[in-house]
DNA sequence: TTCAGATATATGATAATTCACATATATGAA
DNA sequence: TTCATATATGTGAATTATCATATATCTGAA
């Protein structure tokens, strides 16, 4: 993992706010990300390739759900700056309501 | 300053290590960053422009040089997360030459 | 099998970035 | 003033990123 692949990958709004929910909640479906972000499924999605494509995060699908986390090899300095990114800006994160954790959880 | 706008001024390789190398030495001229990356003169000063239009950077002249160091007022976080990125990677940053260094040291 | 909901991908249009080249400005020395 | 060096900027071309729409695939239920 490349400091500048990285840095890429958080350089678009939508990628970095997913990669950000997803250090503090620990994982997250594409329809929680959907509804917290405010954007389209399909433009979820495409930005959840390129993180799954540069090795930032891994998927599971479980059910009819695609869940995702921080990918394992993700290397600790790189997971550090996302958490320390997170708790210094936190009017930047949109906060998950429980509706948008309900659609998953049934 | 914005967590995206950060990001994206860290996405572009001659940025980067711009920023890395400025972190990590405290300050360095435009004639020192020509020379350990490698780049031709028009094309680091138009990113320093960006990086100064950004509040990330500022700039001195000091004779015929201008300096730049990190923007007194770039956030705590910031700092940290460039001073993080340098020291765990540091196969990626050039190696400041004593060559490179004298241009303006003399 | 078939269907519906959830998620993924392909495609073409648009917009944003980056680059090389030329030129302009600032400084200090002669 | 003139010159040489250091740095900055304007312009247009080329590359790259992003988006909306349409379509495809996967899964579980009937």
């Amino acid at each position: 993992m490349s400091p500048l692949d990285f840095y890429k990958c958080l350089s678009e709004e939508t990628r970095l706010k997913t990669l950000l929910l997803i250090a503090v909640h620990g994982e997250l479906c594409v329809c929680d990300l959907q509804q917290v972000l405010g954007q389209s499924q399909p433009k979820v999605s495409r930005h959840l390739a390129e993180l799954r494509k540069h090795q930032l995060l891994m998927d599971e699908r479980r059910a009819k759900w695609v869940y995702y986390r921080l990918h394992p090899e993700l290397p600790s300095w790189a997971k550090t700056v996302l958490l320390d990114t997170a708790a210094n800006n936190p009017e930047f994160l949109p906060v998950l309501s429980q509706q948008a954790q309900s659609c998953c959880v049934k």
